[in-house]
DNA sequence: CACCCTGCCGGAACCGGTTCCAGATTCGTC
DNA sequence: GACGAATCTGGAACCGGTTCCGGCAGGGTG
């Protein structure tokens, strides 16, 4: 392995102008840098990371926080973080903590004391207030998806009014019996965003004079679970609503699956809604707001990276974009 | 922030002494150690990354390379290995390489030429002589999961063996006209494990004397994409066959959606098996071969750890657990 | 001609650890 | 009591870069 005195050996001029004349710092002139970048290229030359480092105190490096990675949201995110990072020459080192694990002691007191990174980006944290002051302590730049974290810029949906736009939706169309699809209260659960989208669904509900009502499935919030559940309490076809409103695509599609299962027709007999645009909502016909995580990803991306290099100000809440789209699990109630 | 070289003050020795205590090395007195353990803790003493990596040469970091993480199989890689490699003090840093995407380069000559790394986990990496030289060259340890790279030890399926099964499997049942459903030939594609699955359903075919009948879907495999070709082919009833081999369960799935919503009864007309164990699989009675990608993260792990440590040897090749599932997406051809 | 400024370069300190080596002390053994 | 081995510690070199500072040459100005 050829270090940068090698180089500049080749090149026959001293550490600090092969350093100058490979980083752009300083005065070079042209046929030295051209030397030395032909000394490097012929000797093959890679400065040694941990070394720059050490010398300047920048790793570029982010650490990306995520709760799961095997969910479509999560995932998505990570493809976008990933993309646009590396190009830019950071590397990115993943954490999974997920909400409620052993694992949140040890991302603070081991992982992000261990500051091997420029920043971070944490999607859905839920930090307490210890946490957030160890975070804060850090004093590196942190941008938050999906959570609002006090000090912290945020890129997030108003949960609330997509889901009092979507429960709308189904309003209009003339339902009145509609129940929220959500998850049963946490402990554990990465809950902000369902409890969010919950208020949004009661808002909509009580502006109509509208009875609320819940159904729960489990906090992981999986087509699998959500199916699961659902089979359960669509049995009941006294107690059946005639629309759903599902805390996130993933339960609107496990909702459909179990209703055509049992031989409940969707939209006919039942409406669903979901939130997200998930990769499946086309396939499934499913009526959503869709959000696009994967932009959210490359967005945060660049907030974060503008604040490291120090480029110009970041807001302190942004908004993600959403788009309602209405595909064929929404109809009129039968009875209308 | 404070060094080491404030832990060895407050403690009353020199910094040699320190890291001696700290880190375990040479001969320490207990009293010393403790006065140095009881310093550092007091101090919050966390040791720099880079000054450690810049004076040992190793960074406690793995490589993850991956073609896509949004998918379950990945994903579960993903988890898998980084659930066991932050317990034993390492950091993971994740790298998309879509196959045949401009990345690829860059993979080689920049991202790994960094060796930020003490060793790379590859998941179904193609690289040609070229890259594998390169890969060689990088001189860090590697393990490949799903493809077997020459001189790398490797974890993966019998993809020709375990085809062959699921398609006996069909074949007892009393299918006799039955296709294999995989990717369009590549050019770009994560063809390897499709191509031998083909294989392996060619062989059980021709061994019974029946015909090999090949259906394509896109090559990203996914659900969606698979229903929508799925979709095309299953129209022409003259055409069809009674039995589905699926390259993986995530076409399976696509193909079992694409009969219902065709009115084509699963399994009376049309039976259908996959290879995975999808979380998925299940929740649509997929019978199945499954393979458990956490657990194969997992192992990946452990023995790039070990090959990290020089702590014992490493097969040149592993085979991952697979378990044949039969569920009721099978059954006798309607004419049987 | 003296002076200063600018462009360019090299020496050396420094980032924060680990490790080699030599010296000092203690201990056991003959 | 002498000696060697084992235990403990500190000093200094080193990992591989970056950066501060000072020196030197050449050109413009008064």
């Amino acid at each position: 392995m050829s270090g940068i005195a090698d180089v500049a050996r080749l090149a026959g001029v001293s550490k600090s102008t092969a350093s100058r004349a490979l980083t752009g710092g300083g005065y070079v002139s042209d046929g030295t840098r051209r030397r030395v970048a032909d000394a490097a290229a012929s000797l093959g030359y890679v400065p040694s990371t941990s070394a720059v480092s050490l010398a300047t105190g920048r790793t570029r490096t982010i650490a990306l926080i995520v709760p799961k990675v095997n969910r479509w949201y999560f995932g998505s995110i990570v493809e976008g973080v990933e993309r646009t990072l590396i190009p830019l020459g950071y590397d990115v080192t993943l954490y999974v903590a997920e909400p409620g694990s052993r694992d949140r002691e040890s991302l603070y007191s081991t992982y992000l004391a261990r500051k091997r990174f420029d920043g971070i980006i944490a999607v859905a944290l839920e930090p307490d207030d210890a946490d957030l002051e160890r975070l804060a302590n850090i004093g590196k730049p942190v941008v938050s998806i999906g959570n609002a974290l006090s000090g912290v810029p945020t890129l997030g949906l108003d949960n609330i009014a997509i889901t009092r736009i979507i429960t709308q939706h189904l309003i209009a169309l003339g339902h009145t019996d509609i129940a929220f699809v959500g998850s049963t209260p946490p402990t554990d659960a990465p809950a902000k965003d369902v409890d969010e989208r919950s208020i949004g669904y009661r808002n909509a509900m009580n502006d109509n004079g509208l009875a609320v009502r819940i159904r729960n499935v489990p906090s992981t919030l999986t087509i699998t679970d959500a199916y699961a559940a659902a089979a359960s309490f669509l049995a009941d076809a006294a107690s059946r609503p005639t629309g759903v409103v599902a805390a996130c695509d993933e339960v609107a599609i496990g909702v459909i699956i179990a209703a055509r299962r049992m031989g409940i027709s969707v939209p006919t007999e039942l409406s669903v809604v979901g939130i997200d645009g998930h990769d499946y909502a086309e396939m499934f016909s499913l009526t959503t707001i869709e959000q696009f995580p994967q932009a959210q990803g490359i967005e945060a991306t660049r907030m974060l990276v503008r604040m490291i290099e120090g480029a110009g100000e970041v807001p302190r809440r942004t908004e993600a974009d959403t788009r309602l789209v209405v595909r064929s699990t929404t109809a009129p109630p039968r009875s209308a």
